[in-house]
DNA sequence: AGGTTTCCATACTCGCGGGTATGGTGCCGG
DNA sequence: CCGGCACCATACCCGCGAGTATGGAAACCT
C-alpha cells in the first residue's frame, strides 16, 4: 500500500492546512467548502486533518488570523518605501482599493466572514479587533498627514471611519459592478477617498448665497433624476 | 383525517410563502432555513410549497423583490411630507442609515444576498437593478438640492456613489460594532454622509493656509491622467 | 353526477458532508 | 530491540435538508 507516510517535521502541517483552508474559502466561500477538500489540498486526508483541526470552525478561525497577518504585512511593504505622509495615506488608499476591487479572493472571503459574524461570536471579536487595527493604521496615516501639513486639520477618527466604510461598500459593490475594476476608476476612487480628509468648503448648510462656480461642469440630473414620488 | 384543505383562493399562497421565505432568510440567513421551516411559517407544509415554487432558489428571488419594493415604498415614505430638497435628502440618509443599523434583519437579509451574488448571476442582476435605481433615486435628491441652491454643485453620481458604498460599509459594521446604533453617532454619521456632497475646501490640497507648498509632483488633473498606479 | 383541475399533506429518496472509529506506519527513547 | 507516541489513511456513521412520489379533498367545470 503506497502509503506514503512522509512525517511532516510537527507542526509544519498546521499552517499548511490553515493556508490551503483561507485559499478555498477565499475562493468558494466557507459553506462551500468541505473538509476533504481543504485536506486533500494539503496533501493530506480528512482523517489527519482532525488531528491538527478539531473543526471545520476552528480551521475557520485559523484562515482568519492569516488574512489579518497577510493584510498587514502587504499594506505595510506598500507604503514602505514612501517618506511624504501624504504619499504615504495614498498609497495605502491605493492598495487598499486595488485589493477590494480586483481581488476577488478577497472579496470572497470577508464577504463569507460577515456572513459567519452575525452568529459567531468568535469570528466577530477576531475582526472587531483587525478592524480596530486598520482603523488605528489609518488614523496614524492621517494624523502624520496632517502635522505634515499635507491635509487640513480635521477629526481624523470620524473621516477614517466613514473612509473603511466606504472602502467596505466598495468592495461589495465590485461584486456586482465589474466596471468599478478599470484603472481610471480606481484612481477616481482613491481620490474620493482622499477628499473625505477634506473638510467641506464651508459648516454645514450654505443657506441661500451658493457661489456655484462650476455650475454646469457636467450635465447634471436631466435624464438620470426619475424625482422620487 | 382532520386535514384542514382550506384552500387559499389561488394566486393568495404564493406571496404569503415568499413573505415568510423573507422574514426567516432575514432572521438566520439562506443557508440556514430550511423548506420545511419556511412552509410552516405559511401555514402548509413542503409538498405544497412545491406547487408554488419549484426550488429554494425561485423562493430566495421572490424574497429580493419583496425586498426591493418594501426598500423602495418606505424610503417615499420618509421623504414624502418634506418639501426642502436638502430635508428631503437628510431624511432619506436618515431613514437608510436608520435601516442599516438598528434593522438586524436588513442587515442579515442584504450580508446574505451578497454571499449568494458571487455564485449565482440571477441575485447579482437583480441586486445590480435595485442598487441602480437607488443610485438614480439618490442622484434625483442631490440634483434637486443643487439645483434649489441647498447644496453646492457637483458630480452628483461621483459623489452619490461614494455615499452609498459608505452606507453599505456602515451596514457591515453595525454588524460588530453595536455602538454605532446610538441615536447620537447615528445623527454624526448622517452629517458626515451630507458632508461628502461638499465638496473639499480646494481642488485637493490646500496648498495656500498650510506651510508646505504642496510638493505636488502629481496633481489629481480632474479628469483622468495617465499615471500608473 | 362524474370527471378534471387545483391545492395541499404524508411519506419517502438520496446525496452531501461534518465528525468518528480504527488501524497502520515512521520515529524516538530506553 | 521494543513499546509507545505522533502522524496519517481507510472506512464508516448519521443527521440534515432539498427534492419527489403519491394520494386525498375541495372547487370548477359540462
Amino acid at each position: 500500500m503506497k502509503v506514503k507516510a512522509t512525517r511532516m517535521p510537527a507542526a509544519e502541517m498546521q499552517p499548511r492546512l490553515a493556508h490551503s483552508a483561507f485559499e478555498l474559502f477565499a475562493e468558494r466561500g466557507f459553506a462551500r467548502v468541505n473538509l476533504d477538500q481543504i485536506a486533500a489540498r494539503a496533501g493530506v486526508t480528512k482523517g489527519s486533518l482532525y488531528w491538527h483541526y478539531a473543526s471545520k470552525h476552528e480551521l475557520l478561525l485559523a484562515a482568519c488570523h492569516l488574512y489579518y497577518r497577510q493584510w498587514h504585512t502587504a499594506v505595510t511593504a506598500a507604503i514602505a518605501p514612501l517618506a511624504d505622509p501624504l504619499e504615504r495615506l495614498r498609497a495605502a488608499l491605493a492598495f487598499s482599493v486595488h485589493s477590494c476591487v480586483i481581488d476577488r479572493q478577497n472579496r470572497m472571503f470577508t464577504t463569507s466572514l460577515f456572513l459567519l459574524m452575525q452568529e459567531d461570536a468568535l469570528v466577530r471579536s477576531g475582526w472587531s479587533q483587525f478592524y480596530a487595527a486598520v482603523r488605528e493604521f489609518y488614523i496614524g496615516l492621517v494624523s502624520a498627514a496632517q502635522a505634515g501639513g499635507r491635509l487640513p486639520a480635521g477629526d481624523a477618527r470620524r473621516r477614517v471611519d466613514l473612509m473603511l466604510e466606504a472602502m467596505e461598500g466598495l468592495k461589495l459593490r465590485a461584486g456586482f459592478e465589474p466596471q468599478v475594476a478599470a484603472p481610471a476608476v480606481r484612481r477616481a476612487i482613491v481620490e474620493s477617498l482622499l477628499d473625505i480628509f477634506h473638510p467641506p468648503a464651508t459648516g454645514t448648510i450654505p443657506a441661500g448665497m451658493v457661489a456655484t462656480r462650476k455650475a454646469g461642469r457636467q450635465k447634471v440630473s436631466t435624464k438620470s433624476g426619475r424625482r422620487a414620488a
